[in-house]
RNA sequence: GGGCCCGUAGCUCAGCUUGGUGGAGCGCCCGGCUGAUAACCGGGAGGUCGGGGGUUCAAAUCCCCCCGGGCCCA
């Protein structure tokens, strides 16, 4: 080959994989180069757009956990093969700041126990700026172990929900509801924690074991002597909020009487009910549904003792409800206290009962409504209510149960249900679009929406008001007279009162009061926030700018990714705000990620010291081991964390590595230049193997771009790390290495190069997106040196195209049939004891495929080398009767019971007649002989019978047919071995000596006469392999050797061989 | 208690849509190879395909029930 030294030439990778010595030369190199600046000059040019959300993450900590890693990875793999392949990506991050465990975090750092301290200890001003300041130093951390993992996105300007702009957007999205008439402030039921003084949103509420009453009470019937109604429940402090008694409707009732009294309750509960209080007098007296007992009054057993109670007892009545009456526990009669549960209070509403009586403070204690208890912690006045239910009679039976009730999350209180004011979105009047628009999106996989579609249908009004503080503030004004202005921007705002604030956010904003339009008296802002649902879920036009510059037709975004969590958290919220502000689903396309869980299978917790950090993550296992390893992972599945699985990745990279290294050494040791020689030009020289590597290599990106496009991005990896380790690696090298060893510059070397650059470029291109420090470095190392009119970036560059003249159907599998020969063939040796470097004369197949004759016939150079055979045969598949031979073995236990005294004589002759039984045994299917004159049939139960071949030959089966392999061989063959033997050595000998690949040598070999005779004939093959100038086959050492010359004895199976090599 | 997902070799997971003799990698044991070699090749051991029932000539695969784990909700 020609070439001066001013040719560019393929670049040179050297040394061991190291992933963080790769990474932090690339990190340092992007940051030089400013890479984002440089791919978003070059992605503005793109006309498609492909409009991205990022799901924004929660604050709360400095540091990600794997599973943020996991989901980070996932969308700059995506969005990376979306700016490769031509798309302007929409590519900014984003941050949830709000929220109550934000404030949870700040409250302990500043020793706040009960939320009122806030106010009258910290001041309000200074706990949003201590809240604004966390938020910050978390995001700067966040952020900074983003970048770290190598996700390209605009960081320098991520969408932050706590910023002014962002809080407008969500006073426009509630000033819209407004407009559509789906504001709303009615009571609603919600979790409260006493301790800790605040309503929990669902999310902040968990379930754990709590101990409480279980009692069952009797109200008396009105106007009816001794009859009652049975009610059961484990929380008698709701016993003063008491309102109605629920029935079932479809469900059978009857009246027992048991000592003179008459107790109500459904027949199907009857028994339990029975055993529990221990009443055995009964008798039946009606039995009737459920349906008769509606309208049915009664009297609370405690309403002389709580004033309350006198304005309920006009409600006191049998309400119906199918839904919230089980049959599974309790008596069938369900006491209802619509200030103290979800349920209860919308079957009032069902009846007009708009009372939600809920006589319990802040704290948890019953107020002055309640007369008796007042004051008392809810829970702690369970025993009076108890007793007094008691002394009144009305106590059927009492005992204490475990059962699973909500618990704060934070001081784990049992909680209370409160009827408190809420704001709502009545997104129940738009159910029908939400189904509509949801069903109109691609979810990924497809039970994803599944789960959505059973949000939808039992679909709840949207509570999006707080009692906090660190929130989007609800920009809704009241006047004394109920008057309601709802602003949907700062503009808006400064047209009404004429001030701007400090800030948008509480306490700053709660100071802008101005006139009532109606009646001109002083608005205030009401004192919420919102939920911070409310704010991640208008994400998808508050991240990008200002929502009354949208078009409904410009809001959707293409593409988003969670994990599975978010179909009920930030999907739903999304849609919601979608269908709300422009009456579409605010996204097309919706894939949805696992979780990533311990080795176990279980949550990672700190607690449970079976938590991995993504600083861990990458500090143990490198960027893209760990981005490889998890984004191998079927992306909707859960993942389990494993170092191995990890280092099993990291090793398939070293794989990758050293095949760069491999390929570089040669080329760069021949100049090659991929720009003088491309593959397209070496057509004519292409070997069996370069056409097979080219067809592999283009299908590769063929299904790799179908996998990325479907987003099954763990296909991607998996395809592309298969082709490396299996294809390139364990198979197609094993073919160049002998082609890179010609000395002299054949277009056959060539070729070689030119298909291994094709490839290896290529592949390096695919997986830019989901490795791409190492796809950086490998670039920067080996392609740009020799393409130095390429960009400075691997990721400048465009998604590889497919040729598909290189597709090859044909010939892939023809080499599917090569490399189930080797594969039969190595098997064969193996069981000869014959190596791989030893030669055999003859390897026979036996074979009716066209498929494997033609590829015999094609590509026999390929399967003789492979298989290390002078020659092949193929031969077909009938004729291995030719070298088959069966042998019988008598089965002891069988004869021995069926032939009895005759048995050992049986026995004697299978063993001496072997073949010629197995002979009939397999034509015939059986074998007479005669013993002491009497006939006998051996038949198939009396012997096995095993196959056997001639002494020579080592048979193997293979998917196509049958292969044998001569064992003996020529002395052609051992001295072509032994002469493979010494060339090992000797390559052994000069990499000890770490000589340049290219050194010439002069060597001495000392061995036996017998050996020299075997062996001479192949001298100058030896010297060539080895690139001796000299070489010497002696009996005796040297007579002189120099001091740097390198001495080494061996044992080649029998001798002792000493080299000698001088550089 | 409900909805959805997962359960296949010691470990991590393909295979299941569309039924047809259960696979890969790692680990382990034995042997080999060696100028990309902490790599690689061959062979071996290792499975009630979570359990049970059903449909079918035939079930890891389709249906039902149960168990265990996960997510979301009550």
């Amino acid at each position: 080959m020609e070439c001066g030294d001013l040719m560019p030439v393929v670049g040179r990778v050297e040394g061991r994989y190291n992933p963080h010595r790769v990474e932090s030369y690339v990190k340092e190199y992007w940051d030089k180069i400013a890479l984002y600046k440089l791919v978003f000059n070059e992605n503005s040019k793109c006309e498609n757009s492909f409009l991205f959300i990022d799901g924004p993450p929660y604050p709360s900590g400095d540091v990600p956990h794997v599973g943020t890693a996991w989901n980070k990875s996932l969308k700059d793999a995506v969005l990376r093969f979306k700016r490769m392949t031509g798309y302007r990506v929409f590519d900014k991050p984003g941050y949830d700041c709000h929220g109550l465990p934000i404030e949870v975090k700040v409250e302990q750092k500043l020793g706040v126990k009960y939320k009122r301290e806030i106010e009258e200890r910290i001041g309000v001003e200074e706990f949003i700026n201590a809240c604004k300041r966390l938020v910050y130093e978390n995001v700067n951390s966040m952020t900074k172990w983003f970048m770290e993992l190598g996700v390209l996105m605009d960081w320098d300007n991520p969408y932050l929900t706590m910023r002014g702009e962002y809080i407008e957007s969500g006073w426009w999205l509630i000033k819209k509801a407004d407009e559509m008439s789906l504001l709303d402030n009615e009571y609603r039921v919600v979790y409260w924690c006493p301790r800790c003084s605040t309503t929990l949103a669902e999310y902040e509420v968990e379930y754990s074991e709590v101990i409480d009453p279980s009692i069952y009470v009797k109200f008396p019937v009105k106007g009816r002597e001794e009859e009652y109604l049975v009610i059961w429940t484990t929380t008698p402090w709701t016993l003063p909020a008491n309102t109605f008694v629920m029935a079932n409707p479809d469900a059978v009732y009857v009246k027992i009487s048991v000592d003179g009294e008459k107790y109500i309750l459904a027949k199907e509960r009857l028994s339990d009910f029975l055993s529990k209080t221990s009443l055995s007098n009964f008798s039946i007296v009606e039995e009737f549904s459920g349906r008769e007992l509606e309208g049915l009054e009664y009297r609370h057993p405690l309403h002389d003792l709580i004033p309350l109670q006198e304005q309920l007892s006009k409600y006191h009545k049998v309400v119906l409800s199918k839904e919230h009456v089980a049959l599974t526990e309790g008596t069938g009669l369900v006491h209802g206290a619509p200030g103290h549960g979800f349920e209860d209070y919308e079957v009032g509403l069902e009846y007009g009962i708009t009372a939600a009586a809920s006589p319990v403070d802040e704290e948890g204690r019953f107020t002055t409504e309640v007369g008796a208890y007042a004051g008392m912690h809810v829970r702690e006045a369970n025993k009076r209510i108890i007793s007094d239910l008691e002394s009144r009679g009305c106590l059927l039976h009492k005992s204490m149960m475990a059962h699973r009730y909500p618990v704060c999350w934070r001081c784990k209180t049992p909680v209370v249900l409160r009827a408190t004011k809420q704001w709502v979105i009545r997104v129940t009047k738009v159910k029908n679009e939400l189904i509509k628009e949801a069903g109109r999106v691609k979810w990924i996989p497809s039970w994803a929406f599944d789960r959505l579609l059973h949000i939808l249908n039992n679909l709840q009004d949207w509570v999006i008001s707080r009692q906090r503080y660190w929130g989007i503030p609800l920009p809704i004004w009241i006047c004394p007279n109920g008057h309601r202005v709802v602003i949907g921007s700062l503009e808006e705002l400064l047209k009404y009162s004429g001030r701007r604030p400090k800030e948008l956010h509480k306490p700053w904003i709660d100071e802008i009061t101005f006139k009532c339009p109606t009646c001109s008296n002083e608005m205030r802002r009401v004192p919420d926030v919102a939920d911070v649902w409310f704010d991640s879920g208008i994400a998808f036009y508050a991240a990008r700018g200002k929502p009354f510059e949208l078009r409904a037709s410009e809001v959707s975004s293409d593409f988003i990714v969670e994990g599975h969590d978010q179909v009920r958290g930030w999907f739903f919220s999304l849609l919601r705000a979608g269908v709300i502000g422009f009456g579409v689903a605010p996204y097309k396309c919706v894939l949805v990620h696992g979780f990533a869980l311990d080795e176990k299978g279980r949550e990672m917790h700190k607690s449970l010291g079976n938590y991995v950090g993504t600083d861990e993550a990458i500090e143990r296992a490198g960027r893209d081991p760990l981005r490889l390893w998890l984004l191998q992972n079927t992306v909707w599945e859960d993942l389990k964390f494993s170092w191995d699985g990890v280092n099993e990745i990291r090793s398939a990279l070293d794989v990758a590595w050293n095949v760069f290294v491999f390929a570089s050494t040669y080329m760069n040791l021949d100049n090659y230049d991929p720009l003088i020689y491309p593959v397209e030009g070496l057509r004519d020289y292409l070997k069996f193997e370069d056409k097979w590597l080219l067809s592999r290599v283009n299908k590769l990106i063929k299904e790799v771009t179908n996998a990325f496009n479907e987003y099954r991005l763990h296909e991607a990896v998996r395809m592309l790390k298969d082709f490396m380790v299996e294809d390139v690696s364990h198979w197609y090298v094993r073919f160049a290495r002998p082609r890179v060893w010609i000395e002299e510059s054949a277009l056959e070397k060539v070729a070689a190069y030119a298909s291994m650059y094709y490839a290896l470029k290529k592949w390096l291109i695919a997986i830019a997106p989901l490795a791409p420090f190492l796809a950086e470095e490998l670039y920067l190392e080996f392609v740009k040196p020799a393409e130095p009119d390429l960009p400075p970036s691997i990721h400048l560059l465009k998604w590889p195209i497919v040729d598909e003249d290189f597709i090859d159907e044909g010939l892939e599998e023809s080499m599917n049939v090569v490399r189930e020969l080797a594969s039969a063939a190595a098997s064969a040796r193996m069981s000869a004891g014959i190596k791989l470097r030893q030669p055999v004369k003859c390897l026979t197949v036996y074979t009716n495929s066209d498929l494997v004759k033609t590829t015999l016939t094609e590509h026999l150079d390929a399967v003789l080398f492979i298989t290390n055979s002078k020659s092949l045969e193929v031969k077909p598949l009938d004729e291995v009767s030719k070298i088959v031979r069966y042998v019988a073995e008598p089965i002891y236990s069988v004869i021995g019971s069926e032939y009895r005294s005759l048995a050992k004589e049986v026995i004697k002759y299978v063993e001496e007649n072997a073949e010629s039984v197995a002979k009939d045994i397999v034509t015939l299917g059986r074998h007479e002989i005669e013993i002491s004159g009497l006939k006998i049939a051996i038949e198939p139960r009396h012997v096995n019978v095993r196959k056997t071949y001639d002494d020579n030959l080592i048979v193997r089966e293979f998917k196509h047919g049958v292969i044998a392999l001569d064992t003996r061989l020529t002395l052609r063959e051992v001295s072509e071995g032994l002469a493979r033997e010494i060339v090992r050595r000797i390559q052994v000998m000069r990499k000890d000596m770490k000589l340049p690949v290219d050194a010439k040598v002069n060597v001495w070999i000392q061995m036996p006469r017998e050996a020299i005779d075997i062996v001479g004939e192949l001298k100058n093959y030896i010297a060539s392999e080895v690139r001796a100038l000299e070489l010497t086959l002696s009996e005796e050492p040297p007579s002189r050797v120099s001091s740097n010359t390198y001495r080494k004895e061996w044992l080649i199976g029998e001798d002792k061989v000493t080299i000698y090599i001088s550089a």
